[in-house]
RNA sequence: GCGAAAGUGGCGGAAUCGGUAGACGCGCCAGCCUUAGGAGCUGGUGGCCUUGUGGCCGUGGGGGUUCGAGUCCCCCCUUUCGCACCA
């Protein structure tokens, strides 16, 4: 009676023997040929491991057993990021304390991801709300404070009114908060930040050379949104002592330049407003100020743009010409210089300003071959932007006829030498505020003394410990819970011995990982956050793998914080991750999956009906690991039939010895050694399953048994996906130990790797008629005639002459007549 | 609006230095086996025409380059993602 493979008997056996002999631990000190393969650690919600977890760890866990099945010493850690308004809102929703809902939590995922057969080394996990991790996150708040990257100060920040507290602005999704939704308001609070923007070309240029998938290389380059123009200043009718700075991208449009707005927050509103403007600007502004951010931003698209002229008068530096002041809530305080110079021919949103308020319009850009024929009187549709080597000045004085491409640099460089302006950068990318006003992360350590002020807490003082609030629910006042403990609050200037109290605000959760991969060699350690040797010998990461949706949080922040560390002389390199590549997203039958549509896979079950290995390897089998897949409930069948085939090929049958039994099947298997072994090199493990398909299909062809030379390379290409599995086979093959204990991943000879004889295509006149066998390698010659010979093609030449022939060397030959 | 990616059988998806489109799998069909089977085995499966042989069509739509185009070029359509009053 044939022996049926059973999963579960497997499974557990193999976990319990990979935890007994230690398998996974990897000899952080002694470890030779080290590689380090991160995935993203995740946050353990109380519903458990999600299905797109299970593939993100899958697909990266696949990677660091083919690489340590190559022979490297890998590093797998896993921890749990474990702080975060996430954890607290689920916390009070339960009515249950964070303090200990996360351990559940903790213990639930651990216990999941034992089961899914993850090669990770437990003894190194890191749990981000422990005061032994904390402690350092506190330290690196210190580190960049004495740096001068950490900064408080008073901003208008985002703030939601459902999480009660500021948000980055990376956290904020269209106006919306990225964890609950809620329309995001604007408040103006003492904030801390860190100087993100002082990074802001570092991040950019370091992108030309890290090995990053692309697009997450792209949506970084667009978050810090480098943009290159001039700052220009204009002169204030009746305020010399003033002038008025503005950034543009378009310096070529000085000359077209009609009229100034500023920003409704701008410091100069109130100055140059006159008398007679003063209270309707007054009211404007006080209008303009009512509203969210957020409704002002939308402003743009719904409503007619609105505004108000103050009443005062620059000149245009080029023109000489007096210029209308306006402010209007189109112009952001936050960009630039919180004001423009409006030049409506060329931009759009100036013009339907201008448009709305009958201001001059004046074109000064046109298409080059417009240039003889062109009519200043004409009036203009719409705003024209385009300004490349086709399009020419006029209007402009001495610049006209020049390409406005040329013209940006010209004029900037004509400015600069009248002391009127002079190249400049901006960048989109604004500080990231930190402070967040609520219970459930590491507490800033910082005190606020009457007599010194700010005071950093010294490191020796470190941690400072997370109280146990018991209520802990965030209010409206902007100040955090921890205010409300007494105890907490209340402390000794560690300067002066003054009364003194602490700062109430903890920190953003996004600052616990951007670290958290420097911890794992070290955290035996707690005497410093990451041990020098170790540091130098595991990182940079090699292979980080995770989501896209981190490209401008957590992969952004980190990479800040690794620099800023670097800088500090912390660290000796500036970027993370050598390389970095994002998985795609899973769906089920063609949908997203969410709890509210209720079709979200819960792993458990499929781990329990089919098998870790089945579930692992079908998710897998779904599509390109960096694309995503769809999770369909039948296709699992494909997956659970190869196991079962590949369990009968061993379990059920002598294998007989020699080698494969025909060149076809050595061929054969060369052929998918060499491609899994490429597949897997480059995450495209979908066709690296069909590959392994394709040659247990070969070996068994017609019923036949295969030898065991030609089963073992299968059983050891399998190991990354099916480990269990593998593992149960290896060792019946008469293999011990384990199958990852050394370099099992089979080799292939090149030569063997491609069969003897091959295919061609036959065309005449590029039309497929025939294929025909060739030796490999075979010359257009003898194709020629081989083809000539064939009946089929006979029949298409019909005795007619062949004029020309197209012959690729392999795969085909084309005949002309 | 701007930027990017992608459109291939009933379905998930293979194949892009231009060279036999549809690997692998799901589903479906037929046969075998079985007391039974949501099990297993064998074979088939893009469409249309054809007794067979075979022929024609076919990778979102239209044009082009080429002996030859899913692949390269131009235009258009659709979908997804990112950014969005960023000056």
């Amino acid at each position: 009676m044939a022996e049926r493979y059973d999963p579960g008997a497997v499974e557990s056996k193999w976990q319990r023997r990979w935890e007994e002999a230690g398998l996974n631990r990897v000899d952080i000190d002694g470890a030779e040929r080290p590689f380090y393969n991160l995935m993203m650690y995740p946050y353990p919600s109380a519903e458990g491991l999600h299905v797109g977890n299970v593939y993100a760890f899958t697909g990266a866990d696949i990677h660091g057993r083919f690489k340590r099945m190559q022979g490297l010493d890998v590093f797998e850690p896993i921890g749990f990021d474990a702080f975060g308004i996430h954890s607290e809102n689920f916390a009070l929703e339960k009515g249950t304390h964070p303090m200990e809902l996360i351990p559940q939590n903790i213990a639930n995922f651990t216990r999941q991801l034992k089961q899914l057969g993850f090669m990770y080394d437990w003894g190194r996990m890191v749990d981000v709300t422990q005061p032994e991790y904390y402690k350092w996150t506190q330290w690196i708040f210190l580190q960049l404070f004495k740096g001068g990257l950490a900064e408080r100060r008073k901003a208008p920040v985002n703030w939601c009114p459902s999480c009660k507290t500021v948000l980055a602005n990376e956290q904020v999704i269209d106006g919306h908060c990225e964890r609950c939704s809620t329309l995001v308001t604007q408040r103006f609070l003492h904030q801390w930040f860190f100087k993100i923007t002082d990074y802001a070309q570092q991040l950019l240029d370091n992108l030309e050379w890290i090995d990053w998938s692309e697009s997450t290389k792209r949506l970084q380059r667009n978050w810090i949104g480098r943009s290159d123009g001039a700052d220009i200043e204009f002169e204030i009718v009746g305020h010399p002592d003033k002038k008025l700075r503005v950034f543009t991208t378009r310096p070529d449009t000085l000359f077209g330049a009609t009229f100034m707005v500023l920003a409704p927050e701008h410091p100069y509103v109130d100055e140059i407003t006159t008398r007679e403007r003063r209270a309707e600007v007054q009211d404007y502004v006080q209008r303009a100020l009512a509203m969210d951010l957020v409704e002002r931003k939308k402003a743009g698209e719904e409503r007619q743009k609105s505004g108000v002229d103050t009443g005062a008068v620059a000149i245009n530096p080029a023109t000489g010409e007096e210029i209308p002041i306006w402010v209007a809530d189109y112009v952001l305080m936050e960009y630039g210089w919180g004001a423009i110079m409006a030049v409506p021919a060329h931009d759009e949103r100036d013009f339907e300003f201008a448009k709305g308020y009958r201001l001059p319009i004046r074109v000064v850009v046109i298409p080059a071959d417009q240039y003889e024929s062109f009519d200043p009187d004409a009036e203009l549709e719409a705003a024209f932007t385009e300004h490349t080597e086709d399009e020419v000045l006029v209007n402009s004085g001495k610049f006209d006829g020049v390409p406005a491409a040329k013209a940006i640099k010209d004029i900037t460089a004509w400015l600069e030498k009248e002391g009127r302006g002079t190249f400049a950068v901006n960048y989109r990318v604004h500080d990231w505020c930190i402070s967040r006003q609520r219970y459930w992360g590491p507490p800033i350590p910082i005190i606020h003394c009457e007599n010194c002020g700010v005071v950093p807490v010294p490191e020796d003082d470190l941690p400072v410990v997370l109280p146990y609030v018991e209520n802990f629910k965030p209010d409206e006042s902007g100040v955090g819970p921890l205010a409300r403990s007494e105890e907490f609050l209340n402390v000794d200037c560690p300067n002066c011995g003054g009364v003194a109290k602490r700062e109430t605000d903890v920190s953003d959760t996004f600052l616990d990982s951007a670290w958290y991969f420097i911890r794992y060699p070290s955290t035996d350690r707690h005497d410093l956050p990451f041990e020098p040797v170790r540091t130098k010998k595991w990182l940079p990461v090699d292979m980080y793998i995770g989501g896209e949706e981190h490209a401008v949080l957590h992969l952004m922040y980190s990479r800040f914080i690794t620099m800023a560390l670097h800088d500090l002389g912390h660290l000796p390199f500036e970027e993370p991750y050598h390389k970095f590549r994002k998985h795609g997203l899973i769906i089920r039958e063609g949908a997203k999956m969410s709890k509210s549509r209720g079709n979200v896979v819960i792993p458990d079950e499929y781990v329990e009906r089919y098998g870790a290995d089945t579930l692992r390897s079908y998710l897998m089998f779904l599509g390109p690991y960096e694309e995503g897949g769809d999770f369909r409930d039948q296709g699992i069948a494909g997956i659970s039939r190869f196991f079962d085939r590949v369990w009968d090929t061993v379990a059920n049958s002598e294998l007989a010895d020699g080698p494969p039994e025909t060149d076809e099947l050595n061929h054969k298997l060369h052929a998918t050694i060499k491609k899994v072994t490429e597949d897997l090199a480059g995450l495209q493990y979908n066709t690296a399953i069909a590959a392994l398909m394709e040659y247990l299909n070969a070996v068994r062809a017609g019923g036949r048994r295969p030898r065991h030379s030609e089963v073992e390379p299968l059983i050891a290409m399998i190991a990354p996906f099916a480990p269990h599995l593998a593992e149960e086979l290896w060792e019946r093959l008469g293999n011990t130990p384990s199958v990852f204990s050394g370099a099992n991943w089979p080799q292939y000879d090149a030569q063997l790797a491609v069969s003897e004889e091959v295919d061609i295509a036959v065309q005449v006149n590029g039309r497929f008629r025939a294929t025909i066998k060739a030796p490999r390698g075979a010359s257009e010659e003898e194709v020629r005639a081989l083809a000539l010979a064939n009946e089929a093609v006979q029949r298409h030449l019909d005795g007619v002459e062949v004029r020309k022939t197209v012959f690729v060397s392999d795969r085909l030959i084309n005949l002309l007549v």
